[in-house]
RNA sequence: GUGGGUAUAGCUUAGUUGGUUAAAGCGCCAGUUUGUGGCACUGGAGACCGUCGGUUCGAAUCCGACUAUCCACCCCA
């Protein structure tokens, strides 16, 4: 196929008959969002390289090999963003949200981009939704995060099907003296561990928990727990957190293998993970990073937050079975039949839309037949025809298309209240088929 | 970056010892008389069989390279 018509490695179409789900998702979580008190952010799509080489990490893979940079051509490195906290926390350094009060509640809804491999569910360009909360060291903020992911999740009707995974992996000091002890367990094992696992003995010896090679793992198995290093504050921290969740009613499991891939983490992480993707199974990520903000040159400012592929969301969705409300489906259809209903139609369709209902007509020229075998095609649910009888009469017969019953509807000026108040009884029964299939 | 799989109409596929105008279902468009969809029937549009090269009288079919794509490792959303 010529390149023209080919979409970028990597990259998603996501075409007219799918977008609703899309809407709906966004739109379910802009509402969880603001019922929890975050609003929205918006920061551009990319920022200046050495914003995620500090804020996400030098060592991280993200940084080292994944990121989309480029020079302007002015000669400065901007880098298309891989992943949504930097640049929150740009903005809230560059605007110093902080003075207006704390703590700062945002979200945003933002593709990311990472040069990588794909794989199923895993793009190039990806969408995240994400939570951020700043200012808060108390682990009621850990407790609230968590629990609006998990509103998400309810209000999908999937919260059961996705294991809520906690760990902590302690603040600085105490990460330390862990380091030093998986250095020292792992280094006994120097001869069998594989290539990647040893660089990574020097640079972040965490990582080696999560190998996937049966003989890493197998050693694993025997590693120093995090949990049995982190100091006093940070377990009572810890302990707090769960108390929390438990008091809200979250249900989660203490994994003290989630090793987060962003440098930035401390404390409380913490993942949402499916079993039904493959082998993308994370739909959702986050955690504590209280050095964040000073580590870009600000204030002691304790945050946190998490990032949910929306991607993956739809995925899971989709391979439940679920089935996401379609506000697009076409309200009336009118057919009609030569110039003069023509006009008659663009008269009554103006009244219908100024509700923001979604109505129709012919627009290229198709035979009576043809113009009801589309409104049955579209799904519309209701039609009318419109020839020079019910001109001349100022009555027309309102078709219900699924049941196939017609009444009779004005064309005068009682059209709009006719047609809204037969409509109704009909979009009513569809909302609650919808929740009846939520249930199964 | 490393492995493995697959490439035939918009989609799903058939075409399996190489042999005349590449087939079907779905979808799309039109029609089945006088003004009404779902079913059925009829017709139509739509494929340089991923690309280039090779073997051959002859290649969708065999060989090679390239490209695309999928899956897994890695990592993550």
């Amino acid at each position: 196929m010529a390149l023209i018509t080919k979409r970028v490695y990597g990259a998603e179409d996501v075409l007219p008959k799918d977008s609703y789900k899309w809407q709906f998702l966004e739109q379910l979580m802009r509402s969880e969002a603001s019922a929890y008190g975050f609003k929205e952010i918006r920061t551009p799509v990319f920022e200046h390289t050495e914003l995620f080489q500090r804020g996400v990490g030098d060592t991280t893979d993200i940084v080292q090999k994944e990121m989309y940079t480029f020079n302007t051509k002015g000669g400065t490195s901007l880098t298309l963003k891989p992943e949504g906290t930097a640049g929150a926390a740009r903005a809230l350094l560059e605007h110093a949200l902080y003075n207006d009060g704390l703590p700062v509640k945002v979200y945003y809804i933002t593709p990311c981009y990472r040069y990588e491999k794909k794989q199923a569910n895993r793009y190039r360009e990806f969408h995240q939704f994400g939570m951020e909360t700043y200012g808060s060291e108390s682990p009621a903020a850990d407790a609230e995060m968590i629990c609006a992911a998990q509103s998400i999740f309810d209000r999908l009707y999937i919260g059961d099907k996705l294991r809520l995974e906690l760990n902590s992996i302690g603040c600085p000091e105490c990460r330390a003296k862990y380091y030093e002890a998986l250095k020292e367990y792992f280094s006994q094992y120097k001869d069998q561990l594989c290539e990647t696992c040893l660089s990574r003995l020097e640079r972040n010896p965490m990582r080696i928990l999560d190998c996937k090679s049966p003989v890493c793992s197998e050693i694993a198995k025997g590693a120093p727990v995090v949990l049995d290093y982190i100091c006093d504050d940070c377990k009572e921290h810890f302990e707090e957190v769960k108390s929390l969740l438990d008091s809200a009613g979250v249900k989660y499991s203490i994994n003290p293998k989630i090793v987060r891939g962003l440098d930035y983490y401390t404390r409380t992480v913490f993942e949402f993970v499916t079993d039904e993707l493959g082998a993308q199974g994370t739909v959702c990520g986050g955690g504590r990073y209280d050095g964040l903000i000073e580590e870009l040159g600000g204030q002691h400012l304790p945050s946190l937050g998490f990032a949910l592929g929306i991607e993956r969301l739809l995925a899971l969705l989709e391979a439940m079975g679920a089935e996401i409300p379609n506000n697009d489906e076409c309200e009336l259809y009118i057919a009609t039949m030569g110039k003069r209903s023509q006009s008659k139609a663009f008269e009554l369709l103006a009244q219908v839309r100024s509700t923001s209902m979604h109505a129709e007509t012919d627009i290229v020229g198709r035979s009576l037949r043809a113009q009801m075998k589309y409104a049955d095609k579209i799904g519309a649910k209701f039609s009318l025809v419109l020839g020079d009888n019910e001109i001349d009469s100022n009555k027309a017969e309102l078709k219900n298309m699924e049941s196939g019953e017609k009444t009779e509807i004005s064309l005068d000026g009682r059209f709009l209240n006719e047609f809204i108040s037969a409509s109704a009884h009909n979009s009513a029964k569809a909302v609650f088929l919808n929740k009846e299939d939520k249930k199964d």
